[in-house]
RNA sequence: GGCCUGGUAGUUCAGUUGGUUAGAAUGCCAGCCUGUCACGCUGGAGGUCGACGGUUCGAGCCCGUUCCAGGUCGCCA
C-alpha cells in the first residue's frame, strides 16, 4: 500500500497555503455526499480541514471517496484553494483541499462513541475505548496542554539551577500510613518492594548528596479510594532545594506559577500571592484550602447567641463547640424551604445534626428557630453577619471540626449554585503555618499532619514535648480556587530535633530504625537545611484545562474501581508466576 | 464500609395510574442528490428494558436481592 508522505497537518492550513500541493494524513471525521460532490472533513491532531471531490475528480478516485466512512484512516493528495462559501465556525474555514489522490490505510467499524467534544457518553465506555475518546479535539488539546505545562516546568526549573533526577520506583514498603502498592521480588523470595507514594525520602537524600536543587516529573502511587480528583497513579512536579527557608521556596514557586499562567492562559498573576495561616483559613472559610473567589465568610456567633434558651446552641457552646454562620447575599429569594431542607440533608454528610436558617425578605424575618428567638434576638444574629434584607443566613452549631466542614461545604456549594464561580478567575493563595501534628479522633494518638520530617516553626519548637498540638509547622500548601495544587515544607536537618520529633510521635528507637534508619544514617553526614514542594500535575492541568475531573487530562486513567478499562488491569496472575515469586500461599487462597 | 444518583436501540435519552406490537433523536445500511459543513429527501435494519426472584390476569414501571457505573463521606502519613 502506498504511504503518502505528509507535508502539512490538517489544522495548520490557511489562506497562505492557497495554490500549494499538499499531502495530508488523518481520519475521516465526517463525509457529506451530495451526489456528484463529496465533502470529507479530515481530522488529525492539529484540527480539521475540508477535502473536496467533484466532477474534476477521476471516476476511480471518486468511487473511493464515495466509500469513505467515519474514522477511516486515509491519506489525501490535493491542492489548497480558497473556498467559495467560507465557514467561520472552524479555523480552516477559509480554505479547502481539492483532492487528486486518495489512499485508504484502513477502514473502521462504527465507533461505539461519537468523536466529538460535547459527547457525554458513559464514562466507562469512554475509558474502554479511550483511543477513540482521545481522538476528540478537546482531549487532544488536553494532552497538548499537559505537555506544554510539563515543558514549562522543566524549562523554568532548569533555568533556576534544578537538576532533574530520577528516583527509584521500587522502594521499601512503609508499614503504616497510606496504602502502598506492593511488588513481590522473585530474586528475594518472600520480600516485597513498594511503589512510592512520593519520592520524599530520596529527594531528601539528594539534598544530603549535594545535588542542591532537584526536580522530577514523578509518578506516584496510592492504593486509596478514588475521586474525581484522585487517581491511584498520579504525577507530581516534585521539587527540593538546599539552604533555603519558607520564603525562598515560596518565591521560587510564585515565579513558576506566574510564568505558567502567563504562557498558558495569558493571565498576569500578581505576586506575592495572599498568605493565609491555617488557623485563619479554618476560622474564616472552614477549610484548609479555601476558595477565595467569593465571600460567604464564616462568622462566629457565640457572642450573638450568648445566653439563649435554645438548648442546641447553649449545649454546643458549653462543651467547647462552635456556633457559626454564613450570610448568603441575595439568597432569600433563591432558596425555598424545600431547597434549604436539601442543604440541611447535605450537611449531614459532614456530621452536622442540623442547620438553622434565617431569611430576611419583604415579609420580614423568618427562621427555623423563631420559637426560641424573638425578632430582636434574630436581628442581633443578622447584624453579627452584616446581613441585609434579601439575604439568607445559615447557621451550624456543632463540634468545631464539624461546623467548619459543614459551613465550608455550604459556602462552596452555594457559590456554585449562585453562579459565582468562573473558570477564568484564578485565585492563588498560600496556606501556611499548618499544625505539625494532628490527633486521631478514634485512637487519640498524635500523628504528623504532613510527614515526620517536617520542621516545626522555631518559636514553637520548645512546646514539642509540653504541648505538641499547639506546635505549628514550616509547612505550606498552594491553593487554586479551592483545590490543593501542591504542598511542602522545610524539613528537619538537625538530628537532635528529629529525635525529639520521633519521640513526640511516640515512636520507639527500633521503630524509627526500622522505618527511616537509612535516612537518619544519612543525616549524620552533614545535612544542609532544605525544603521543597510537590505539585499535583494532574490537578494543575485539570484546572488550567477547565476540566472537572483529572481523568480528562490523563491519557489512560483508571475508573473508580481502580481498573484500566482498556487493558482490564488488574488481573489475576498465573500459577507459574506466583510459584516463581514464592506466593504459593496466595495461589492457594485465591483458589478457595 | 456508609450515603446519593443512574442503568431502556450502536450512542444520548423519553416512557403517564401497572394494560395492545417499548418510542424519539442521532448513528448505521440502501436509494436519490454538485457547494455542503449537524447537508437534504425517501426507505430500512437495529431492544435479554443491567441480572435474579417476588407481587399481579398482566411488570420497563411496584417490592426484595444483587451486579455495574459516577459523585461523595470515611480514607488519602
Amino acid at each position: 500500500m502506498a504511504m503518502f508522505k505528509r507535508t502539512h497537518m490538517c489544522g495548520d492550513l490557511n489562506l497562505s497555503n492557497v495554490g500549494e500541493a499538499v499531502v495530508l494524513n488523518g481520519w475521516v471525521a465526517k463525509s457529506r455526499n451530495l451526489g456528484g460532490l463529496i465533502f470529507c472533513d479530515l481530522r488529525d491532531r492539529a484540527g480539521l480541514v475540508q477535502v473536496v471531490f467533484d466532477d474534476s475528480t477521476p471516476n476511480e478516485l471518486f468511487s473511493v471517496a464515495d466509500s469513505l466512512r467515519g474514522e477511516y484512516s486515509i491519506g489525501i493528495k490535493g491542492i489548497v484553494r480558497e473556498r467559495e462559501s467560507k465557514n467561520p465556525e472552524i479555523p480552516t474555514g477559509d480554505i479547502e483541499v481539492i483532492a487528486n489522490d486518495i489512499v485508504i490505510y484502513s477502514t473502521a467499524e462504527t465507533p461505539p462513541i461519537y468523536i466529538k467534544d460535547d459527547d457525554n457518553a458513559d464514562e466507562n465506555l469512554r475509558l474502554k475505548y479511550r483511543y477513540l475518546d482521545l481522538r476528540k479535539p478537546k482531549m487532544q488539546g488536553n494532552l497538548m496542554l499537559r505537555h506544554r505545562i510539563v515543558k514549562i516546568a522543566r524549562d523554568y526549573y532548569d533555568e533556576n539551577g534544578f537538576l532533574e533526577v530520577e528516583t527509584p520506583v521500587l522502594i521499601k514498603p512503609t508499614p503504616e500510613g497510606a496504602r502502598d502498592y506492593l511488588v513481590p521480588s522473585r530474586v528475594n523470595s518472600g520480600a516485597f518492594y513498594a511503589l512510592p507514594q512520593s519520592p520524599q525520602m530520596y529527594k531528601q537524600l539528594l539534598m544530603v548528596s549535594g545535588t542542591d536543587r532537584y526536580m522530577q516529573i514523578a509518578k506516584c502511587f496510592r492504593d486509596e479510594d478514588l475521586r474525581a480528583d484522585r487517581q491511584p497513579e498520579f504525577t507530581q512536579i516534585d521539587l527540593e532545594m538546599s539552604f533555603v527557608d519558607v520564603d525562598d521556596v515560596i518565591a521560587m514557586q510564585e515565579g513558576f506559577l506566574k510564568r505558567l499562567f502567563k504562557e498558558v492562559k495569558g493571565v498576569d498573576l500578581k505576586t506575592p500571592f495572599t498568605r493565609l495561616s491555617y488557623d485563619e483559613a479554618m476560622e474564616r472559610f472552614g477549610s484548609d484550602k479555601p476558595d477565595m473567589r467569593f465571600g460567604y465568610e464564616l462568622v462566629d456567633l457565640a457572642d450573638a447567641v450568648a445566653g439563649t434558651d435554645f438548648n442546641v446552641f447553649a449545649d454546643v457552646l458549653k462543651t467547647g463547640g462552635a456556633v457559626k454562620g454564613i450570610c448568603i447575599t441575595g439568597g432569600s429569594e433563591k432558596y425555598s424551604r424545600k431547597a434549604i431542607d436539601k442543604l440541611t440533608e447535605m450537611v449531614r454528610q459532614y456530621g452536622a445534626k442540623g442547620m438553622v436558617w434565617i431569611k430576611w425578605n419583604e415579609e420580614g424575618i423568618s427562621s427555623s428557630v423563631s420559637k426560641f428567638f424573638d425578632e430582636a434576638a434574630l436581628k442581633k444574629i443578622l447584624d453579627a453577619l452584616s446581613a441585609n434584607p434579601g439575604d439568607l443566613v445559615l447557621i451550624i452549631a456543632d463540634r468545631k471540626s464539624v461546623t467548619a466542614a459543614a459551613l465550608g461545604f455550604l459556602r462552596k456549594h452555594i457559590a456554585a449554585e449562585m453562579g459565582l464561580l468562573s473558570d477564568d478567575d484564578f485565585n492563588l493563595l498560600w496556606v501556611v503555618d499548618f499544625p505539625l501534628f494532628e490527633k486521631d479522633d478514634e485512637t487519640g494518638r498524635i500523628s504528623a499532619m504532613h510527614h515526620p520530617f517536617t520542621s516545626p516553626k522555631p518559636e514553637d519548637a520548645g512546646r514539642l514535648e509540653s504541648d505538641p498540638l499547639s506546635v505549628r509547622a514550616n509547612a505550606y500548601d498552594i491553593v487554586l480556587n479551592g483545590v490543593e495544587l501542591g504542598g511542602g515544607s522545610i524539613r528537619i536537618h538537625d538530628s537532635q530535633l528529629q529525635a525529639r520529633m520521633f519521640k513526640a510521635l511516640g515512636m520507639s528507637d527500633s521503630e524509627v530504625e526500622e522505618k527511616f534508619g537509612f535516612l537518619i544514617e544519612a543525616f549524620k553526614y552533614g545535612t544542609p537545611p532544605h525544603g521543597g514542594l510537590a505539585y499535583g500535575l494532574d490537578r494543575l492541568v485539570m484546572l488550567l484545562a477547565g476540566e472537572k475531573s483529572i481523568r480528562d487530562v490523563i491519557a489512560f486513567p483508571k475508573n473508580q474501581a481502580a481498573q484500566c478499562m482498556v487493558s482490564g488491569a488488574p488481573a489475576e496472575a498465573g500459577e507459574e508466576q506466583l510459584d516463581e515469586l514464592g506466593l504459593a500461599a496466595v495461589k492457594a487462597a485465591v483458589k478457595k
